[in-house]
DNA sequence: TATCCACCGGAAAAGGAGGACT
DNA sequence: AGTCCTCCTTTTCCGGTGGATA
């Protein structure tokens, strides 16, 4: 017996057609001038994503969509460019000018969109070397930066990027509670069985968390587990569950060597109380790692390592520079207390 | 006043993969 | 095939941080 009547709705990339409560922002978007730059800043799972790739399918064709999660140097990137633009696939090896160049035969001829989602990880590498090179082309493209975590792309760049850059923001607040009642309702509607979420269910799971990305992923995991109904009951018994589920889909994107520095952070957290420092995490990790048989990496890569996974918002990190405490910083697993 | 803590984070360098040319 | 180029990933090196302690 199962409350599922169309899985497909449910499952994690799924993009509804219709986007709910998020009617103003995607209003400034469709309105905004066609050569007006974007900068779209908000917490992880407001939308920030789903509106865009909705955008980019509107105006199919003249978009290139790059997630800089996994394409996180301006090469990569060009690379991607490129091969979207030519539509065959570009290897490794190439000047980066060369690419630039073609690159920028396109743009003389064409214009499109660039949306550089997951910003970022680049800046965390490159800077801002592949916005000032596109911003200052003679036809530029039209370039759209999605972030989680720079609000103002101003402290983030060099001036005389920002200056051609000059864009305009649009920012996603947090769902409030209402909205991700609607949004579970919305969803459950058009994937489960008629009434079988209960109202207290979703209400329980709405005044957990704002993030509609995690509270989708819990409505999909208590849907899985149920059996006549998804009941508040449930709904609290696989909190844990839904709440790993959440996580593991972000490291999934991410390394072997994330994976066991997350896993290092858990183990000690649960050990010794929730804060623990970037010495003893790297100790742990190397632990980790040696007895999946594998080299450990340095100090010094993981503690970039570590800085994403504090981009991602999977662990929160508190630096010191100098004091009792000396140069260190001091860690801690997110969690769903903070609402994320 | 010198030294220590504990490790951050920038810079340089090493090693590797792939392309272009001879 | 060999050489030289490119960029990527990772390591190595090291200066720096500011209160606590001797």
């Amino acid at each position: 017996m199962t409350v599922i009547e169309d899985s497909t709705p449910l499952q994690q990339n799924h993009l509804p057609d219709e986007i709910i409560d998020r009617e103003s922002e995607r209003e400034q978007l469709q309105k905004a001038p066609t050569d007006q730059n974007l900068h779209i800043h908000g917490p992880r799972g407001t939308g920030k994503t789903h509106l865009i790739k909705k955008y980019v399918e509107d105006i199919d064709g003249k978009a290139c969509y790059i997630s800089c999660l996994e394409h996180d140097t301006q090469y990569k990137i060009l690379q991607q460019l490129v091969s979207q633009l030519t539509h065959d696939s570009i290897q490794t090896g190439h000047h980066t000018s060369e690419l630039q160049r073609k690159i920028e035969e396109h743009t003389d001829v064409l214009d499109f969109t660039v949306v550089l989602d997951e910003l970022d990880f680049l800046l965390l590498n490159d800077g801002d070397d592949l916005l000032y090179f596109l911003s200052r082309l003679n036809n530029p493209p039209r370039i759209i930066t999605i972030t989680a975590n720079t609000e103002d792309l101003k402290q983030q760049i060099e001036p005389r990027t920002y200056s051609s850059l000059h864009p305009r923001r649009i920012q996603f607040e947090p769902y409030t509670g209402q909205q991700i009642y609607e949004i579970l309702a919305d969803r459950a509607s058009k994937t489960l069985k008629p009434k079988s979420l209960h109202r207290n269910a979703a209400t329980y799971i709405a005044s957990s968390t704002q993030n509609a990305e995690l509270a989708l992923t819990w409505l999909r995991t208590a849907a899985q587990h149920a059996d006549e109904a998804v009941t508040e009951e449930l709904v609290q018994e696989i909190r844990e569950d839904a709440y790993n589920l959440h996580i593991e889909k972000h490291l999934e994107k991410l390394s072997q060597h994330h994976r066991n520095l997350y896993q290092a952070i858990q183990e000690l957290s649960k050990e010794k109380g929730p804060v623990v420092n970037a010495g003893s995490i790297y100790q742990r990790y190397q632990k980790i790692t040696e007895e999946r048989g594998r080299e450990p990496l340095s100090n010094r890569r993981t503690s970039d390592y570590l800085k994403q996974l504090e981009e991602l918002n999977l662990i929160k990190a508190e630096y010191h520079y100098g004091g009792e405490k000396g140069k260190t910083r001091e860690v801690r697993l997110t969690d769903q207390a903070d609402n994320i």
